[in-house]
DNA sequence: AGGATAGTTCGGCGCTCGCCGAAATGTGGC
DNA sequence: GCCACATTTCGGCGAGCGCCGAACTATCCT
């Protein structure tokens, strides 16, 4: 027994991740907000009491933080590293045996465009990256991505400047394998800039209940004047 | 109840991580190799009967395949994404709170070089990440990497062709965060293929009951003159 | 102060699931 | 055929844990 090192702690990660009321509560968080013990414990399916319990244990195991603010208490991820765990995990669980393939209306949305952690997946955040690539503004080496100059100076003309925002450890261009379309879109700094950006020009705003967000009228012609992409 | 989406089986798919027996098991089967259910028994820890039980578990989510031969079952992990996700959980595990370092020799090894999955990890695997990346035989955009039009020619004079790895859809040069350095090193099919030819070249061996590898003679001299890297 | 809302703590119920002993199946060697 | 070995199936035990009702604390509002 006592295998030394982290297989101890990853199975307590993971078992941590393995409830379904926790992976829901985690799932919520999913977008980078801050949400409110009351509104995880909707998105738990549990009672307060029972969702106060499940997030005692995700903080004191340093998958969400906590902020105290009057009587609400608003929690997020912790780290970065516990949303790539997380899709990772999505990743082994779309890849498995052929599920029936739940194609609600829900679905649909989250399929065609979603956040993920603090940038955009689905369609539109596969389209962005197609587009960057193809106009050579990234290189994308299978699952790899480098802004190149030229790209750079098109980003600044899109309201990013990614000079001034180049501090912190964080991946300046990352990409991330999506679950739903099976292949890579941006993530890391430069994803979640694009992603800030599209909210800040109105053209795709957050949905209640659900990391989906939806494509706005100026998005459609904006995402086509600047991109060249037009989702059906 | 019933969350539409992948919540579910996400849940599931962690659920199973998360047990200490069937992490044990996906741990030792980290190194790409084949085990018998017998030899994942004593990783894990538990009776063969029990084992059996959690290989049933993990085959059926398709979380390791299974290949007769004669009397033996050899497993291994389904994908290359079962891989990445028990990174990312390590990730999380090492990143929580500040545990004792347990700096036993074992741990000592693991920490100067080991596999991953089927590429090179730990202090080695950084310290050639690094070679190439200073001599411009890749190009790191933190975090993600691409192999350089001179990289490639040097890769073909160490003995890796890549032009004809391309085939199959795995990225061909992929990073993956380092639990024990917290940085990057080479993983996909360029990390696949530096280790194996490695292991070819008899500059690394396996060692028992372990991930870590050891450095050989050769191997000294060879990491030396070939990138310039000596470890302590 | 009193009532409403957000959140936590406590206690106990019930179910899941990991575990092993014993026995069964399957395979190889002689 | 017979034995050795690898692996699985069955049955039952026991512990851990997720769940909720009820009661308690904290904060805001008027």
């Amino acid at each position: 027994m006592t295998n030394i090192a982290s297989g101890n702690t990853l199975a307590a990660v993971a078992s941590l991740i393995g409830d379904v009321a926790r992976a829901n509560i985690l799932s919520a968080l999913m977008d980078g907000r801050a949400l409110t013990a009351g509104e995880l414990a909707w998105h738990a399916g549990v009672s307060a009491q029972t969702t106060s319990g499940h997030l005692a244990k995700l903080t004191d195991a340093d998958l969400i933080a906590v902020e105290k603010q009057g009587r609400h208490r608003y929690f997020r991820l912790a780290t970065p590293d516990v949303a790539q765990a997380m899709e990772a995990l999505m990743t082994v669980a779309a890849s498995g045996p052929k599920r029936h393939r739940p194609t609600g209306p829900k679905d649909t949305a989250m399929r065609t465009a979603r956040t993920c952690y603090d940038h955009l997946a689905g369609k539109l955040g596969i389209a962005i990256a197609d587009a960057l690539m193809s106009k050579g503004h990234v290189v994308i080496s299978d699952g790899a991505g480098a802004v190149t100059r030229k790209g750079s100076a098109f980003l600044r003309e899109f309201g990013i400047d990614l000079a001034n925002d180049m501090k912190g450890n964080r991946p300046l261009c990352r990409t991330c394998l999506d679950w739903s379309e099976r292949r890579s879109h941006l993530a890391g700094q430069l994803g979640a800039a694009l992603c800030t950006r599209c909210f800040d020009l109105g053209w795709i705003k957050r949905t209640k209940d659900s990391r989906a967000v939806a494509i706005t009228r100026s998005g459609q012609s904006g995402f086509a004047k600047t991109f060249g992409i037009s989702l059906s």
